[in-house]
DNA sequence: ACTCGGGCTAAGC
DNA sequence: GCTTAGCCCGAGT
């Protein structure tokens, strides 16, 4: 185990207490006391006459003689002196105790909400608290709200993630000039603002509302920063291609948009939606003959009484004894007991007696009255279902009974301690996979983050989209490989931004895709296909945009995995035990230089600063924040420029820095992602830097000739990031079959250019190699 | 011996 | 899940 850091420790990153440490990372020890559990009884009608009697004849306060009286001695002998006490402190001060609780309520409250503070606050430049009283700092966020100058005041309240910094515009002691200061009130809300000034104590001259919880302090400004530039006009007019089809005579085309023109067509975008939301409608439910046949989920206590069929492969059974056995029935993650009743002839018994015999993951429907459970059903009563049984009348199999299983599932479900053999992650392919409780439960949780994904897209108004991967013709923009499929040119595309970028360029602000990515992998070296998820949105003030929706992303995800997926966690646990992965809520930002220091300051020299950590360096940094912070997930930002893709705008905050940033799982890289460059010239000076030209370009030259907004994204393996929410080492396993798949596939088709050269990764690898060697 | 103020938690809603 | 009330504790009167 790590060794837990001294309580309330200061350092770069964060100030956090050991308590509110482990709520963060849902660490928390349970202390059992060493004491004897002590029963609660309440006080009957007679004791509490007999007090109040007590009360009245010897005085408030004279317990002692109460006890000791005789009259009362035998009903109040279970009680003590300080139990008459409390009692009558309870009956005749409630009101005062309610008033008490409730104020120890809101200072524990108050005094989380400082825990908050003073955890956030510590962040980069974030860090605004009482330590910084009368500095002069510089804050950055988006505008929250403004309060107009009014009698030479007024103020902005800045907002970063979730916290608040009220910014007063004080212009009466000559801080900032009035013109600046009516100018910033009447910035939008969510104009992205820095502001540099003296953090003071909040006065009473500013009105408005004092909740938000930084109001410990102000800044008093004196100097105002913009970020970021508003969409220069559109240089296409974009009516054109929002005709209807009756003005323009001819068939719309159904297809990806690629013009940029096409692109702000609403009928574009509501094609674009439609499909998105037939994928999410896709559900179908299955209508049955029989009325009486319900799915096991929905069978509940108010079904009590009647009679109904359920249907499900033979989860467990246990035996006939003494004229009673039980059958669980198990329908997807669903189960439910059948109580087999011999004893009151419900059931005949040699049919019980066959019913349990029968194989595991046989198919049944059994028809039966729905009742309570029984004590005389032995057994876990722990299946979901166990509220009601199933009092089974009638059996029918359904298909043929499974035969002998050629391979015991119950190897497939052994931990890898017992078959000293790694756990293979991909899809299950095997009958005796498919059966497995682990990897149905990997199915489901990625079946489930990408639902997550999808809903917390759409609640951030993104419009969810499909590029082409395969595309005919000899060129793409970027193509990934060039294939032959029946002597025609065809390419597979890279996970293809443009087509993204170019909805941006639309209108839309903000686009993803979840679907199949094409690279090479970097161990085999070989084409691979994973699940991405790619996004670009517009950029209005700052790339910190783009970081913190990343953030949010991640959190959100994880949160909502371990809470709907929490039974098929537990069958992976249980089988491949595995260490929750320890995330922080928010505030896992941290600056790249940051990074930098902690590893310094552990005594790790990184060897090439300036072009960011090498894959070992990044386990170690993964090391030292899992170890000081007890978080498995971070994002550094501010990344070094010579680290970065050639399309990645460079940071004109930072020296040698970029607009990008890298997300750490376990202490892996798995999303690497920053704002793009549109600035023509600057992109293509920096593409002569790193010398990349002509093909190389792809198609940033189309993306750069028609203006584009501000815009960032990112991509990342779906799979690989469900994947290591079980897993601690290696998770290149994940999509294992996907690759082969795609290998065979596109060795079938024959690698081809145009002019005969086998142009796959593997062979230019190979020329690589071989130029090497020279 | 008792009060005051408050913490902990079983039990009840 | 949240509130109440029974039980307990330490410091002070």
């Amino acid at each position: 185990m790590a060794s837990k850091p001294n309580s309330e420790t200061t350092s770069l990153l964060f100030t956090v207490s050991e308590e509110r440490r482990a709520v963060l990372t849902g660490n928390v020890e349970v202390v059992t006391p060493n004491t004897t559990v002590v029963k609660k009884k309440k006080w009957t009608k007679e004791e509490n006459e007999a007090l109040e009697a007590g009360v009245e004849k010897h005085g408030f306060g004279k317990w002692s003689e109460i006890k000791k009286d005789p009259s009362y001695a035998d009903i109040l002998s279970e009680r003590t002196n300080v139990d008459f006490k409390d009692k009558f402190r309870n009956v005749h001060d409630s009101e005062k105790l309610a008033l008490q609780r409730a104020s120890r309520k809101e200072v524990k409250k108050q005094k989380e909400i400082e825990r908050r503070l003073a955890f956030a606050t510590a962040v980069a430049e974030a860090a605004v608290n009482e330590s910084l009283m009368d500095r002069r700092i510089t804050v950055r966020g988006v505008v929250a709200s403004t309060t107009h100058v009014i009698k030479e005041i007024g103020s902005v309240v800045l907002k970063e993630g979730e916290f608040t910094i009220k910014c007063v515009l004080n212009t009466a002691d000559n801080l900032i000039r009035p013109q600046d200061a009516k100018d910033v009130t009447n910035f939008a809300e969510h104009s992205y603002l820095a502001f540099q000034g003296v953090v003071s104590l909040p006065s009473t001259r500013i009105k408005g509302s004092m909740k938000n919880i930084s109001q410990k302090v102000v800044l008093q400004v004196s100097q105002i920063y913009g970020i970021g530039k508003t969409l220069p006009p559109a240089p296409v007019e974009t009516d054109t291609s929002a005709r209807s089809e009756a003005v323009i005579e001819k068939d719309m085309e159904v297809g990806e948009p690629s013009r940029v023109s096409d692109v702000p067509a609403p009928a574009n975008q509501k094609r674009v939606q439609a499909f998105v939301s037939a994928l999410a409608e896709a559900a179908v439910s299955i209508e049955d003959s029989d009325p009486n046949l319900f799915p096991v989920e929905k069978v509940d206590e108010s079904m009590f009484g009647r009679k109904i069929s359920v249907r499900g492969e033979v989860a467990s059974t246990i035996h006939v004894h003494r004229r009673i056995g039980s059958v669980v029935l198990k329908e997807g993650e669903f189960s439910i007991r059948c109580v087999l009743n011999t004893a009151d002839d419900l059931i005949g018994l040699q049919d019980a007696k066959d019913v349990t015999n029968l194989a595991e993951h046989s198919y049944l429907a059994l028809e039966g009255v729905v009742s309570l459970p029984d004590t005389r059903v032995q057994g876990s009563m722990k299946d979901l279902s166990q509220q009601v049984v199933i009092l089974v009348g009638k059996i029918y199999g359904i298909g043929k009974t499974l035969p002998p299983a050629p391979v015991e599932t119950n190897t497939a479900a052994r931990s890898e301690a017992f078959v000293e053999k790694p756990m293979e992650v991909g899809v299950p392919s095997r009958v005796s996979d498919v059966l497995e409780l682990v990897n149905q439960g990997i199915l489901r949780i990625q079946s489930c983050a990408e639902l997550v994904l999808r809903e917390f897209f759409s609640s951030r108004k993104f419009i969810g989209m499909r590029t082409q991967k395969l595309i005919a013709g000899s060129s793409s923009g970027a193509p990934f490989c060039k294939l032959n499929w029946e002597g025609y040119p065809t390419c597979l595309a890279h996970s293809p931004q443009f087509a993204r970028q170019m909805a941006i360029r639309g209108g839309s602000e903000r686009v993803f895709e979840i679907g199949p990515v094409f690279k090479e992998d970097s161990i085999s070296k070989q084409l691979c296909e994973y699940t991405g998820v790619d996004v670009e949105m517009r950029i209005d003030r700052h790339y910190f945009e783009v970081v913190e929706f990343v953030e949010s992303l991640f959190v959100d995800m994880f949160n909502k995995l371990h809470e709907k997926c929490k039974e098929d966690f537990q069958a992976i646990q249980n089988q491949h035990p595995y260490e929750k992965l320890k995330y922080f809520q928010f505030n896992a930002k941290v600056p790249f230089d940051v990074g930098l220091q902690l590893l310094e300051n552990a005594g790790t020299k990184v060897i090439h600063p300036l072009r960011g950590l090498n894959p070992e360096e990044e386990r170690k940094l993964g090391k030292i924040v899992l170890e000081e912070y007890e978080t498995e997930f971070y994002i550094l930002y501010d990344c070094p420029s010579a680290g970065s893709t050639f399309y990645t705008k460079q940071s004109p905050d930072v020296h040698h820095s970029s607009n990008s940033f890298d997300v750490f799982l376990r202490g892996k890289k798995i999303l690497s992602g920053g704002e793009r460059e549109i600035d023509p010239d600057a992109l293509y000076s920096r593409a002569a830097d790193l010398k990349i030209s002509g093909t190389d370009l792809g198609d940033w030259d189309s993306v750069c000739t028609c203006t584009m907004p501000r815009h960032g994204g990112f991509g990342v393996d779906l799979n690989q990031v469900t994947t290591m929410l079980f897993s601690t080492n290696d998770t290149d396993k994940a999509g294992v079959d996907g690759k082969e798949a795609a290998v065979k596939g596109i060795e079938a088709a024959g690698v081809q250019s145009k002019d005969g050269k086998d142009t796959s990764r593997k062979a230019r690898n190979k020329a690589r190699v071989k130029d090497k060697g020279k």
